[in-house]
DNA sequence: ACATTATATGGAAATATGTTCATATGTTCA
DNA sequence: TGAACATATGAACATATTTCCATATAATGT
């Protein structure tokens, strides 16, 4: 079952070859997970997932947003930035006030396969 | 300054009442959402994408991993372990060797659906 | 028992991240 | 024009994360 075979960048001598030729592939597409490990990073933060969680519901202004989640308004101004950037949220401006909404209907899809996951655990 | 007491951290005098009543539920569900966002915070790093991608090909080895991102046998321990804390991996152990496989099928779905909303941005 | 090998783990260092504070920008209205 | 207000942003700080190093643990074979 294992093989013996000398890799260099491995101090480990047991190596499935056939393994990792089969899998190198992935080294390749380094850029594309490289953005998908993005995507979920911005994702991976209770404030953001929140503040998505809300614009779900309905668009809001960060005042809105602050206010319903105590927290300072710069704080949520970053945040938002992030989400913005991610282009998972977009805004508009009516006067002084910036509305946000979502800007991508795959992050409810995104929200039930995570919920999916954590509750079969 | 006047401050609508309701909302003690935030000093904007402009309140959507309505909305912020509509979406206040969702602070209640906290924890769920807690839970949501350690998720993807476990995705939220290239090295488990890459891990994960891999053995979404072929159950692995930590020495194979090792060798076929050239990364250091511990950092892929270390990483492994919290792979294996959020119950997205499982393995299994064969003499020294410890073979590493996926313990949950629905993270090709949270996959394909990051890389749609990679694609249409 | 001892050496060898694969993996796990604690600690340290470098880096990244999230929040706050102070302040800047942009808009409205007197 | 200038005051008031909503939002944005840079800097600073605290905390979290990732990797490496050294070493521990576990399994195998001599």
């Amino acid at each position: 079952m294992d093989r013996n075979d000398d890799f260099e960048s491995c101090s480990c001598t047991i190596i499935h070859e056939d393994v990792i030729k089969k899998v190198r592939a992935i080294i390749s597409e380094e850029d594309k997970f490289y953005e998908l490990a993005e995507l979920f990073k911005v994702l991976g933060d209770l404030t953001r997932v929140k503040i998505i969680k809300a614009l779900l519901e309905s668009e809001m202004c960060v005042c809105d947003i602050s206010a319903l989640f105590g927290m300072n308004q710069s704080a949520i101004s970053h945040q938002l930035r992030i989400l913005k950037q991610a282009r998972l949220v977009k805004f508009r401006r009516d006067g002084k006030v910036v509305y946000y909404s979502l800007d991508d209907h795959h992050v409810e899809q995104l929200f039930d396969c995570g919920f999916t996951h954590i509750k079969e655990n």
